[in-house]
DNA sequence: CACATCTTGAACTGATCGGTTCAGGATAGA
DNA sequence: TCTATCCTGAACCGATCAGTTCAAGATGTG
């Protein structure tokens, strides 16, 4: 079976992407990438790179793809605040919903292994998170807020959103999850309320 | 050198939970254990028990010194649940700030790898967790607030407590860690004020 | 002194790791 | 049909993994 392209990167990608994202980077291995994509031992290092070189693009891969959703959910920010907050956390919690997808997330995965990733992929695990924290400011201080409550709740947000990752793991439920940024957005609600 | 007890048993356990703390379970080896504890690998195996056992004596000794910090925080919960609060937080901020100590949590690491790892580890990380919710359901439902809100809040602090372990891993700040926890503290303060 | 106890370093097993190489099969376009 | 291209399976490398074993050394107790 050769010629031409013999299998869909896309697919390929989306499944090594997923495997990474269940087991983590330390815990996946290249038989582990090979099983899971389909693809020869050999193909995956002529076609995808070595290791580190597939997990980058994974990494990149998740982060454009749910950035791109957390961008839309943001998008009505400046009109709706409170809605679009609830929508950028539907977001996340969809994804945990998802019974196709792991729990967890892979940039929050990262993120707890930066010791003893390699730089490359510490240092854009780091950019990951900082850019959901732009994404938020940008958004919040488009609302009404002041630009000090923008900033303290575009921190507290992102990290929320990290959090429902490890909780996801540990088997919480969708209630747990809603009762954990229930409070914070009757936070923000009440802060618009309040400071007007 | 022997005849006796050569080495520190506490120490000894201490610097295998920094070792485990720091680099996960995946990506800490056996000699990796031997180095940090500065016991040989044999002693180790005789005295410590195998990678699995060790590591789950390093999580219990980790909730179980954390978890009487925890305890004694939130003590005054019923009468400044506000205080209570705050000081619960900063166990967890004050070491995050401990230079010595890794950056993260044990607990929201394992939590994190729970899909690779042991059932029985896994197990006890997960009850980890809830022992954590009970302790702060418990507090809050001591204070003035309802049932409900005591509960959604439990959750919800319990998920904040864990983000700081993810943002801290990902090099955040003392200052950021302290706006993500301000938020929740003031939710808090809110809703003492009008649902009293 | 002699003995029991504890610890050490080193060697070893079998398995797995990331990464490379290569002969050969399958297919497409000429 | 011929050839260029792509992919496969399998073998191989050196390194590391968890876990075990053991002879030798060091110490405290009798």
């Amino acid at each position: 079976m050769a010629g031409k392209k013999q299998f869909d990167m896309d697919t390929a990608l989306d499944a090594a992407m997923i495997q990474f994202w269940r087991a983590g980077y330390a815990d996946t291995s290249v038989d582990d990438l090979s099983r899971a994509t389909g693809l020869n031992r050999s193909s995956i290092y002529s076609s995808l790179g070595d290791k580190d070189t597939l997990f980058l693009r994974c990494l990149d891969r998740y982060a454009a793809r749910y950035g791109a959703k957390y961008d839309a959910a943001l998008s009505c920010a400046a009109s709706e605040p409170l809605a679009a907050l609830r929508a950028f956390f539907d977001v996340t919690l969809e994804r945990i919903a998802d019974p196709e997808l792991p729990d967890g997330c892979l940039v929050a995965q990262s993120a707890m292994a930066i010791p003893v990733l390699s730089p490359k992929v510490a240092a854009y695990a780091k950019e990951a998170l900082g850019f959901q924290r732009l994404r938020l400011r940008a958004a919040l201080k488009a609302s009404r807020l002041t630009d000090q409550d923008a900033e303290a709740f575009a921190e507290h947000v992102a990290a929320v959103n990290q959090s429902l990752a490890v909780m996801s793991r540990a088997g919480a439920s969708p209630a747990q999850l809603l009762a954990i940024v229930g409070v914070t957005v009757d936070a923000l609600s009440q802060t618009l309320r309040t400071r007007t």
